[in-house]
DNA sequence: GGGCTGTACTG
DNA sequence: CAGTACA
DNA sequence: GCCC
């Protein structure tokens, strides 16, 4: 994996020599982007990079969190396209009529296709920069761009909006920014940008603007190369010169940062005595004793050791942690260095910013090595059999200390962190999905599992909304790849989408996904309850159109039928409350036929959800057998359509033995929208797996399974099995024999996982 | 390079 | 059987 | 898509 002729020495001081993760880490890049032409972002590639650093920046930031409730982006309003018509089309004499004006309503509601990751600033090639007069130049204030880009849109795209942050974190707010080259060619340049102006600065296209505070210089780029492409002899004290690295970082740590730091440092830059100016020297807290610490802290013991890659990296950090605090225990727990993943980007070097303030990262790095000193890290638990379903130890997996936990135990896990894989094992309660820091990214990602779901990707589908339910636990926004790709369920390729949708609030491939002819009418058909995507391309490829089209001219099944009449029914939430009235009528109903049934409304209502896409009813009854449960569900579907609640069968099972299920439709009143409604008759032996079943969600059941199928169980809506032989790639030979179906709690506890009551089951 | 849950109903 | 649906 |  070395490359040589690529030392970084140039970038690199010489305290620290790394010098082979980082030709780890350009070969990796390299190879990572041979892999995906079409990237053009520049992330994170780069120079070298710094265990230590990246530990102590990691904590920092955590540190920050907690004072900060601040979200970095913008307010990002989601409106949710609708998917649905204002009204149902059965019942409506008026059909053709009526749904015209609808069908071409829902096209014009349709998405609209998204800006184009384009920054709004005209981009002048550095030739063009040779002979500026004062007279021409223009300062690009964050207004201005957005006016400019209105004015000049690209390809018929619409431009993006810069989103100003709010004022209070105008980080850059009075620093004019010149990026070298001046052009917006690069994705990655276009990012930092755009994030400069979001967070105050001004960017500015012309060299001659003498409000210029910074220029930004490409990674690449030499000092001489840099005084080349502005054709000038040397650059005024008074404009700071640094690589593309220090926006980033000044953003990432909320301050501005000391710009003479060597990591920022443009490559060639001759010395000067007064890099320092009054103002960076000022108001930063900076204080020599911090910056003495920093050096006996950091610099030696890295110096000694940094040949040695890998392992050694842990103890390197918490001895020169704990010994620097003279109180740290000598049994130091491995902190959270992930020296795993290869692409990192290289943070501060061995110097720290001088800015940092040392004393509070220490203190939140021992606290943090404190508490994580009691977890069951690595080697503690490797036994696969049940970890007891105890608070605690559920409390130990929860969000937080989830993923940092896995930081620890990514590189040494095998049998232990085996199971800490599966969702399953996490509390996932939903929580702070509103007002998540990372909700447009969210937002985005979820448009692009919708899509590879369209496109009948169900596993990349299936990444995305991992990915997603992970980063929806996150309480700090994830900004940078390099964190992003430590989340469980996030590798490289999401990382960089993350970073991408955060610099340019968009994701290029979504865009021309999105651009894809027919896209939006597969959504449409997909809509359809009963047309999966086979049969909603074989319908676009017929040269329907609408969903008149498919009444008028398509072959549809029965259900189909009712699917497109109830397009809209379907396709809407139901209101909790409403979904508890359906409950209580069908409840009401059964228990007149037998007052021991048990009925419970299931689904996202049982997990505490404010809307349910469905209604879920169990029906079950003390020691009663699927047969005698079969009987009743008959008298039940009578009496309820007699009363004209229920409206149509979609599904029923015809066999008498097995059958459990009913699928359909019902209506609380005359003019009510349908909804789906589902029961499911579980014979009282089996209603602890019926439970978790019909209980999900279905990230949740499938973990769940995967889990007991790697241990050698099966796990279905009847129960719990063991001694399941499987052949070749797990595939069932032997049903097993039933260990556990009645209790919920039990088949948690036998594949140890610690017990999660419904409404932690929202993977 | 292969796995990624396991089942039931429709037509 | 493929396709769709259910969590 | 991720992970083993």
């Amino acid at each position: 994996m070395s490359e040589p002729g690529l030392s970084p020495k140039t970038t690199f001081h010489r305290r620290i020599s790394l010098s082979v993760t980082s030709n780890d880490k350009k070969a990796f890049f390299r190879h990572l982007y041979s892999l995906e032409a079409t990237v053009e972002k520049e992330t994170g590639s780069g120079d070298s990079d710094n265990p230590i650093t990246e530990f102590l920046r990691n904590y920092h930031r955590r540190g920050h969190r907690q004072q900060t409730s601040e979200n970095p982006n913008s307010p990002q309003s989601i409106s949710r396209p609708p998917i649905g018509y204002s009204h149902s089309l059965i019942g409506s004499r008026k059909l053709d009529e009526s749904r015209g004006s609808n069908l071409s309503r829902r096209k014009t509601r349709l998405p609209p296709s998204p800006p184009s990751p384009m920054t709004p600033k005209r981009s002048i090639p550095a030739a063009a920069s040779s002979s500026p007069s004062k007279a021409q130049r223009h300062i690009t204030t964050p207004k201005a761009n957005v006016k400019a880009s209105a004015s000049k849109p690209r390809k018929g795209k619409k431009e993006p909006k810069v989103v100003l942050a709010p004022e209070s974190q105008q980080l850059f707010k009075g620093m004019t920014f010149y990026f070298v080259p001046n052009t917006l060619t690069s994705g990655a340049r276009r990012m930092r940008v755009n994030k400069a102006i979001e967070y105050g600065a001004v960017c500015s296209n012309d060299w001659a603007n003498d409000e210029i505070t910074h220029i930004i210089a490409d990674r690449h780029l030499q000092y001489k190369n840099v005084l080349n492409i502005l054709k000038v002899a040397e650059i005024p004290d008074n404009i700071k010169v640094v690589n593309e690295h220090y926006p980033g970082d000044c953003l990432h740590y909320r301050r501005i940062l000391d710009t003479t730091q060597p990591i920022y440092e443009v490559p060639g830059k001759p010395v000067s005595v007064k890099e320092l100016s009054p103002m960076e020297k000022g108001g930063f807290g900076e204080n020599q004793e911090d910056r003495e610490s920093l050096h006996s802290l950091q610099i030696k013991p890295v110096k000694e050791k940094a040949q040695e890659i890998g392992e050694t990296q842990r103890s390197v950090v918490s001895e020169v942690l704990f010994k620097s605090t003279n109180d740290g225990p000598k049994n130091a727990p491995s902190p959270p260095v992930t020296a795993t993943k290869s692409a990192k980007r290289p943070h501060e070097s061995g110097e720290k910013p001088k800015d940092y303030d040392m004393n509070d990262v220490l203190n939140e790095i021992i606290e943090e090595a404190k508490k994580v000193a009691d977890l069951p890290l690595d080697d503690d638990e490797d036994t696969l059999v049940s970890a007891p379903a105890e608070v605690s130890d559920s409390e130990r997996y929860n969000s937080d200390s989830a993923s940092k936990r896995r930081k620890f135990t990514r590189k040494t896990d095998r049998s232990a962190d085996f199971q800490a894989a599966f969702q399953c094992m996490y509390k996932h309660d939903g929580e702070g999905e509103h007002q998540n820091p990372n909700e447009r990214t969210i937002q985005v990602l979820s448009e692009m599992q919708k899509y590879y779901e369209m496109i009948d990707d169900h596993w990349r589908s299936l990444s995305y909304r991992k990915a997603i339910t992970i980063l929806k636990k996150q309480t700090t926004k994830i900004v940078f790849a390099e964190e992003a790709v430590r989340l469980p369920c996030i590798g490289e390729r999401l990382a960089q989408k993350i970073e991408e949708i955060v610099f340019t609030n968009h994701l290029k491939r979504l865009d021309y996904a999105k651009l894809e002819p027919g896209d939006a009418l597969l959504k449409l058909f997909l809509g359809v309850y009963g047309a999966g995507t086979t049969q909603a391309q074989r319908w676009i490829s017929a040269g329907h159109k609408t969903l008149e089209d498919l009444l008028k001219k398509a072959k549809l099944t029965e259900n189909q039928r009712i699917g497109v009449e109830h397009y809209d029914d379907f396709n809407t939430r139901i209101p909790r409350a409403e979904v508890q009235r359906h409950g209580d009528v069908v409840i009401k109903t059964a228990l007149e036929i037998d007052s021991k049934l048990q009925l419970d409304i299931m689904g996202s209502f049982r997990r505490g959800a404010k809307d349910c896409g469905d209604i879920d009813i169990i029906i079950t009854k003390r020691g009663a057998t699927n047969v005698e449960l079969k009987g009743i569900l008959d008298e039940l579907l009578k009496r309820l359509f007699a009363i004209d609640f229920l409206q149509w069968t979609l599904a029923t099972s015809h066999r008498d033995d097995s059958g459990s299920k009913w699928h359909g439709a019902s209506r609380i009143e005359p003019g009510a929208r349908w909804r789906r409604l589902d029961f499911l008759l579980v014979p009282w032996k089996e209603r602890g797996a019926a439970l978790i079943y019909f209980t999900g969600n279905d990230i949740f059941n499938r973990s769940l399974r995967l889990l007991a199928s790697k241990k050698g169980y099966r796990l279905n809506q009847r129960g719990l099995y063991k001694d399941v032989m499987r052949g070749a790639n797990r595939v069932k030979v032997t049903e097993g024999t039933l260990v556990e179906g009645e209790s919920e709690e039990k088949i948690f506890e036998i594949l140890g996982v610690p017990y999660r009551p419904p409404e932690h089951r929202i993977c």
